[in-house]
RNA sequence: UCCCCGGUAGCUCAAUCGGCAGAGCGGAUGACUGUUAAUCAUUAGGUUGGGUGUUCGAGUCACCCCCGGGGAGCCA
């Protein structure tokens, strides 16, 4: 007989004379006589309930049935007489498949700490936090491609090995298959595997734009490396990203598109995770809810970056950091604007070019570039993007203005030179969307094997 | 990388001025006829992160190192 995922035997409308489960002995109660089993497989966060009675075949072997533990139990699904789960599983035979020694398994029937459990990243899963976690971070990935297929996005594997270290966005991870245990040879790099510098991707946008100038609308959802020292709760080595990018856009268009995208995404994952994201909004961030109903209630604020300057400086505050036009938005600025002033999202937009990236679309004041940044209350900047700049001739006079190289940027120049067209993306940071979704303040808690600086367990 | 805080039993934490290293949970053993992080009784469990120093005496003070957390910068 197949096994039945726990998720599918509690959502039965009838009682079931045959059933098979496995999972994990979440908790053993004992009785004179019998004993209560829970067992959680992952499927969904209640655990089912499964009752074995000293009769039952393979009850010889209850007492090793420990938290922890792999078991089998077939018997008969029916209503259960308890208070606090509806069904219940009369067992017939029970069966050790994998034991677990109640003195050495580290997961007790208790609430543990996140750093305990980022410790021991191989059995955090099998926690009800973070199971509910990791199954909330798989939805949310399915709302992402539901979203961008609904509207007709193509969605594009841009590469993880890149030969151009102009991608900009940060400090890149080489790749190489020289043993740096010996000493390098003449000419190491031509010696490489590519025969030139190679470096894990710091952003799919450059492949994105070429093929937003052959699909229109395109989208990557990969991984992406940052080789910064980077040691905050909101940054990791190895994050997940989505980037569209479209054509025949602008500004307004992206900044349209990066707010749907948000609302879809929490609407989606409190339908299909409902039972998992109420977990959070418990025993996480009690103001959970409030928090993503404000963000789906109304449009997102947008304003000039000229505009949340003066609100800075007016709103009598002291800030650690200098406000003023040409100076950086900080977290406390952002967390201000987000969490204090406007209490929602708040979408900044026209930045001065001197604080933004060569590519971004110069805008027609002279000093300043189509580039916009979602802000959220908590998490402070969850979407950077711009539109980028279409025009080869101003586009070639920001890269000489910079100092760079047009000769590592000939094929994206070439965009410019041939059917160049008006187009915009952006970059949303998959896990702090999921930190949104779900209240963690610890980018390591969203991440199934979090990489940082000096970690790199599991 | 910088600043701040911390590291004591498997886990979470106490330990007064430098004076016998403790509790809860978890584990083990037993009791209990339907439990819900079951309950009750008994019990085992320690190189106080590592090193050096001060002292009659160091978990406690000083210095160095390792590890963890929070904040900042960089960004998503």
């Amino acid at each position: 007989m197949k096994r039945c995922d726990i998720a599918a035997a509690l959502a039965s409308e009838e009682p079931r004379d045959e059933i098979v489960i496995k999972g994990w002995v979440r908790t053993r109660r004992d009785q004179k006589g019998f004993s209560f089993l829970e067992l959680n497989d992952g499927s969904c966060l209640a655990n089912i309930q499964a009752v074995v009675d000293e009769g039952s075949e393979g009850f010889e072997r209850i007492l090793e049935m420990n938290t922890g533990a792999a078991v089998g139990v077939t018997g008969a699904l029916v209503p259960s007489p308890g208070k606090g789960q509806k069904w219940e599983i009369k067992a017939r035979r029970v069966e050790l498949i994998g034991p677990a020694d109640a003195e050495t398994y580290p997961l007790q029937k208790k609430r543990h700490t996140d750093e305990f459990l980022r410790s021991i990243a191989h059995l955090r899963p099998r926690t009800n936090k973070f199971g509910a976690m990791f199954r909330i971070r798989s939805e949310t990935a399915f709302a992402i491609h539901d979203f961008f297929r609904g509207r007709g996005f193509i969605n594009l594997h841009a590469p993880i090995i890149t030969g151009s270290d102009c991608e900009g966005a940060g400090d890149m991870f080489r790749v190489t298959t020289l043993d740096l245990g010996q000493p390098l040879p003449k000419d190491a790099v031509e010696a490489d595997f590519f025969g030139k510098e190679s470096f894990l991707t710091v952003s799919g946008q450059l492949s994105a734009e070429v093929f937003a100038l052959s699909h229109s609308k395109v989208y990557t959802f990969g991984p992406t490396f940052r080789a910064e020292n980077s040691n905050t709760a909101r940054h990791a080595a190895e994050f997940w990203m989505v980037e569209p990018e479209f054509a025949f856009g602008d500004l307004h268009d992206n900044m349209d598109l990066a707010e749907d995208c948000l609302k879809h995404c929490i609407t989606h994952v409190r339908t299909h995770c409902a039972a998992d994201v109420e977990l959070f909004a418990k025993w996480v961030e009690p103001t959970l809810n409030a928090q993503l109903d404000a963000i789906l209630a109304r449009p997102f604020t947008r304003l000039p970056y000229g505009e949340a300057m003066e609100i800075l400086a007016k709103c009598g505050k002291t800030f650690e950091h200098p406000v003023g036009w040409g100076k950086d938005l900080q977290t406390e600025h952002e967390r201000y604007l987000a969490e204090e002033h406007f209490g929602g999202p708040v979408i900044v937009y026209d930045y001065p070019k001197e604080i933004k990236a060569f590519y971004m679309r110069q805008n027609d004041d002279g000093r300043s570039v189509a580039a916009m940044d979602v802000l959220v209350p908590r998490i402070g900047e969850i979407v950077g993007g711009s539109q980028r700049e279409e025009r080869l001739d101003v586009l070639e006079r920001r890269i000489a203005e910079l100092g760079l190289d047009p000769a590592g940027y000939w094929w994206y120049l070439e965009l410019r030179t041939f059917g160049s067209a008006p187009h915009a993306g952006f970059g949303l940071g998959f896990e702090r969307l999921l930190m949104l979704l779900t209240g963690v303040t610890n980018i390591r808690d969203v991440l199934p094997f979090p990489r940082t600086p000096k970690h790199l367990e599991f």
